[in-house]
DNA sequence: TTGTAGGCGTTATCAT
DNA sequence: ATGATAACGCCTACAA
């Protein structure tokens, strides 16, 4: 590998004077930066952004920590941030925390080390003493789908409290009053930002919140079918099934389906999320818009503004889920 | 942040015992040991991963370039790299490559410019000569679902061929002579491959290859949409289709309901990858299986064994496909 | 076992 | 406009 030292060389100029045409950010003679410029070619020169990261203390990258990398809520997630950033140069450094403490607090800290520029976290596990803290650091740290508050102007959230309420809301217009619910994981925010909407819903249009509809799940298609056959072995009757995202409601139909159930006739599901598959399903499922794709833009530009110094993008903070409406729910009368 | 340095002055030694304790590849004595311990975490030193990687070239961290960050493909490979390789101590750094050959090799570019270990590859634009050139450089690169002759050593691969073969028998053997075959795009190797196979499994039981049921997609849904129009434009009966992808599979489905077909009784279906949302689709989907996830596993521990040094893991460089029957065949007589 | 000192490839501050 | 020359934070012979 070619380094600075002899490309300055080749060109008879000073290391100096390569680096500066490096980063056209000082003013170099046409005639030397083209013998430079040349020279780089010619070696086929690299720089090394190792080097480079450690002297200026910059890496034009930014870091990102995600739950996981499968799963087509982080893909969205992670698409939307990099193809925002690459399209101004800047690179991005993905890993993984899967919601356990130790490990998204490794990963930021690997991140940091790592001389990223800005961390763009969706972390769950850990708790907002440590993102305060964090955020007293040199590299800025911004949130995914999380309020904090004293540092709401780096968390691009969404409004699950009213997404939650939107799910139910739409059973309830379409004449449903008994409605089970399967949570998400209590710890996530989002998840019981989703089921304090719907306790809203109901409360809103005189519905009791029954105990023995209510199951929390894991997030996963497994949490769909366990919730679903627990319902059923409490034989309480009940027309509809909010599910807190929807993996579980995926697995709440195919659960359902398979114990003879006639989909949406027999049982209305609605899910949170609008993940890819939804509309994959048969029947296409009903559920509340969770645009994690452009949160992630957004969040891309929030880090392009405020680190970068890009001139002023549009920012918005928080998002507004919206309902959207397939073939999941059935009317009743 | 607290340096190598302050430790030094802080534990009274110098700072090549610090370093020595870091890495603990010298001997160093107990005490002194504890006592550079203790000044490490009283001032809550983090080891500054650029330096580390400047002085002594390495990083501990390998470089993924996957073609989108989004996709149950991808997703899969890249949680199961991850998996491993974390469980071994060691980072992935993640960047994209969009198949375009520019894209491609500037996400590789980026990585080796990161200093990385190794790098785990899923390039698809690039050339052969373009890898075996790159093979020869300073860092080890590794691909995955592709095979080149020249760094065998170096690809995890799939044989399609075979998988092709397998999906057009297993519609054979239920009777089915009519067959549409909605490919990928041929200049990827994994789609032209599968190719290959339908045509052998055809050829071996005495059908003739239909131009008109032929038709090449984008490995995306709207692809299978596409393909299943255009073959009933041709109003050639058929009774099966089989898809290079789940993807489009999901589009022919789609269309194909849409267009009063019943599935599987008016046509059958088969995919391939069973990407985690063909147990979704209803019917659900018959398929070949692609272990993405269990590859990603594999060029982990390949990287572990040739540049960790880790004692001799089972490594396996090509991996066969199988068929998963469910629900979208039906039986012809 | 421990310390000294040069080096990794760039950037950035002074001079000139 | 260009050139010396310290940093940057750590590793690693080589010495002691």
């Amino acid at each position: 590998m070619a380094t600075i030292y002899e490309v300055s060389k080749l060109a008879g100029v000073s290391l100096a004077t390569v680096s500066r045409v490096m980063n056209d950010n000082a003013r170099v003679s046409d005639k030397t930066k083209q013998k430079v410029l040349d020279a780089m070619s010619t070696l086929g020169y690299r720089p090394n952004a190792t080097a480079r990261s450690l002297a200026s203390n910059r890496s034009d990258s930014v870091g990102i920590l995600v739950s996981e990398l499968h799963g087509p809520f982080f893909g969205q997630m992670m698409a939307g941030i990099e193809s925002e950033l690459r399209a101004a140069g800047k690179h991005v450094i993905i890993t993984t925390g899967h919601s356990e403490e130790d490990k998204e607090k490794d990963g930021i800290e690997f991140l940091i080390g790592r001389n990223c520029d800005a961390i763009i976290a969706h972390v769950e596990a850990v708790s907002d003493e440590y993102l305060l803290e964090l955020n007293k650091g040199k590299v800025p740290v911004y949130l995914m789908s999380r309020h904090v508050d004293g540092m709401e102007d780096k968390c691009i959230s969404l409004d699950n409290e009213v997404g939650g309420y939107l799910a139910t809301k739409a059973l309830i217009d379409q004449g449903h009053k008994d409605i089970a619910y399967i949570a998400g994981p209590q710890f996530k925010a989002d998840a019981s930002n989703r089921l304090l909407g719907h306790k809203r819903a109901l409360v809103e249009h005189n519905i009791a919140f029954n105990e023995s509809l209510f199951f929390i799940g894991d997030f996963k298609e497994t949490g769909g079918n366990d919730g679903l056959r627990h319902f059923i072995k409490q034989k309480i009757p009940f027309s509809a099934v909010v599910c807190a995202n929807d993996e579980m409601a995926s697995g709440a139909m195919k659960y359902a389906r398979e114990h003879g159930y006639h989909l949406p006739d027999d049982l209305s599901i609605i899910g949170f999320d609008n993940v890819i598959f939804t509309n994959y399903l048969y029947p296409t499922l009903t559920t509340v818009d969770n645009p994690v794709n452009e949160m992630g833009h957004m969040a891309a530009k929030l880090v392009l503004t405020d680190v970068y110094k890009n001139k002023k993008l549009h920012i918005e903070r928080v998002f507004e889920p919206t309902l959207i409406e397939r073939n999941s729910i059935a009317r009743l009368n």
